[in-house]
RNA sequence: GGCCCCAUCGUCUAACGGUUAGGACAUAAGGUUUUCGACCUUAUAAUGGGGGUUCGAUUCCCCCUGGGGUCACCA
């Protein structure tokens, strides 16, 4: 029988890298398996709905070059895949679980619940449903129903015994039954909870394999139960380890940047993305690093799937950006940068200096956000001179080689500064004659050049700055130190 | 706190009982680029602790410690 896998988020606008990694495993691992990919909305949560995250989330995995076999924008033969268009399919599974007696109704208010919790905690005991509906008699439960009492729907769990599974990561995994809470299913608005929906799409969609996040681990006992109270086939269980924030608790984002959706913002690109991830918990054979997706799918083996938690490391994904980024053609990369230019710095500066600029300045910015700013630094106005350029401008030898300089790049007709290369040349040539006039060389001689130029003692290469800046700003910059 | 999971350099990880414990990021130093960066080279850096099993444990078992997850009418 075939493979069949989904991507089962939510619309809460926007995806965390930890959902990216999980679908990422399904798809290489159905890919791999020349099975199916399937996209299901699991939209039961009515207050966490957001308008057009679902169109968002189609183009995030569209950019990231994943692609569904089924789900909601292809269709597919075991639709609908969202689950609010599901709510009837669901009803009818908890009448049969009702039914049998493996699921009842709890009339508690909220109110209530809470003062039993708050009681439990207070005695120093596990905040669980105490199961006071559990043994209404169906009578009564039928007439408060007709009342219109609001209600949900319990699983009737064991009272003992035991809950096992093998999982594909960590083995064998089993909980008390005692220690299982009576989960909620239906909950009083009519909507199912992730529990019974989870369960019930995957068997209708006939899902082998069910590849989460750890924090669905100790859910499952209660999947599990599911499964076997509607006599289906139990899929596997595979729990990814968690992604985590550099304190190591589980990856949120109040501390770092999680969303998919501000990493393509920032110039972070797809296959950097992607590589980094896949790394995250698992490995290939082999110190190998760099894998495209197609590479991935071949390479991709659960048994080499990690069980500890790994740290989401921003130094590294953006190492993996400018890695990708070298190989960029000069076109591409100019066209991502200039998505990054604010409108008013586009209006003062034509795209063939840009380009220039681009071109000749690229190498050093991890992502084209940070390639970007480079280049508006350099079209910026100078920042104050810094204390090591003063120094260095007010010695004697300072100000007679700047004065030299400016005499003999004054000289230069205004047309050879048009040609970016040639005028590179002659301002090199220009700092060295000046050189010799002032009696400095090497080091302190282009150390002088900079500061004189920049008021800064580091940035982009000389030659290149002075052939973007033109004639009249360098001039005028060397005039400012005087 | 109960339950569940986990444990190799700071970080991502390799080593399916026998290695000088390997690679990458980061860090540091040197080289190179007459600056910074980039690049090249090198270095620093890890098996949490204690018991077993074994000729031999990073590796298998137990205990401890530590960390994490989860305990909703959220997923």
């Amino acid at each position: 029988m075939s493979v069949r896998l989904r991507f089962a988020p939510s619309p809460t606008g926007f995806i965390h890298v930890g959902s990216l990694r999980t679908a990422l495993f399904n798809y290489l691992f159905a890919r791999k398996h020349e099975g199916k990919f399937i996209l299901r909305i699991e939209d039961t949560d009515q207050s966490r709905f957001v308008e057009g995250a679902i169109e968002n989330l189609l183009s995030i995995f569209d950019w990231l070059g994943i692609s569904f076999d089924e789900g909601p924008h292809t269709g597919g033969n075991f639709g609908p895949y969202v689950q609010s268009e599901r709510l009837d399919i669901y009803r009818r599974h908890i009448e049969r679980l009702v039914a049998a007696k493996q699921a009842y109704h709890c009339f508690c208010t909220p109110g209530e619940l809470e003062e039993m919790r708050a009681a439990q905690v207070a005695r120093g005991e596990t905040p669980m449903y105490d199961r006071r509906c559990r043994n209404l008699d169906a009578e009564t439960a039928r007439r408060r129903i007709e009342k219109g009492d609001p209600y949900v729907v319990r699983l009737t769990v064991p009272l003992e015994g035991n809950v096992s599974f093998s999982d594909l990561v960590r083995g064998d995994i089993s909980f008390q039954a005692d220690m299982i809470d009576d989960q909620v299913l239906l909950k009083s608005d009519g909507f199912p909870t992730y529990h019974l929906a989870n369960v019930v799409d995957d068997h209708q969609m006939r899902i082998t394999h069910v590849i989460r996040g750890e924090e669905w681990l100790t859910s499952t006992p209660k999947h599990i139960l599911l499964y076997q109270y509607f006599g289906w086939e139990i899929p596997k269980f595979a729990h990814l380890p968690l992604l985590l924030n550099a304190d190591r608790t589980k990856l949120s984002k109040r501390s770092a940047d999680v969303s998919v959706e501000s990493y393509r913002a920032e110039g972070i690109l797809p296959e950097a993305l992607l590589n980094f991830v896949a790394l995250l918990g698992w490995h290939p054979t082999g110190d190998r690093e760099f894998f495209s997706l197609e590479e991935l799918v071949e390479e991709f083996d659960m048994e080499r799937v990690r069980k500890s938690g790994s740290v989401f490391d921003m130094t590294k994904l953006r190492w993996f950006n400018s890695e990708y980024l070298k190989k960029k053609p000069d076109d591409e990369y100019f066209e991502r940068v200039h998505e990054q230019f604010p409108n008013d710095f586009l209006k003062g500066n034509d795209d063939a200096k840009l380009k220039y600029a681009l071109s000749t300045l690229r190498g050093s910015a991890a992502t084209y956000k940070e390639a970007a700013q480079q280049i508006i630094d350099v079209f910026s106005p100078n920042p104050e001179p810094d204390a090591e350029s003063k120094e260095l401008l007010s010695h004697d030898e300072g100000q007679v080689f700047l004065k030299s300089l400016r005499e003999i790049l004054e000289d230069i007709p205004s047309e050879n500064w048009m040609e970016f290369n040639m005028i590179g040349d002659a301002f090199k040539s220009a700092c060295k004659q000046s050189g010799k006039v002032a009696g400095l060389k090497g080091k302190q001689l282009w150390q002088t050049v900079r500061a004189g130029l920049t008021g800064q003692l580091h940035g982009p290469e000389l030659t290149k700055l002075v052939a973007i800046w033109g004639r009249e700003r360098v001039l005028s910059e060397l005039e400012r130190h005087r």
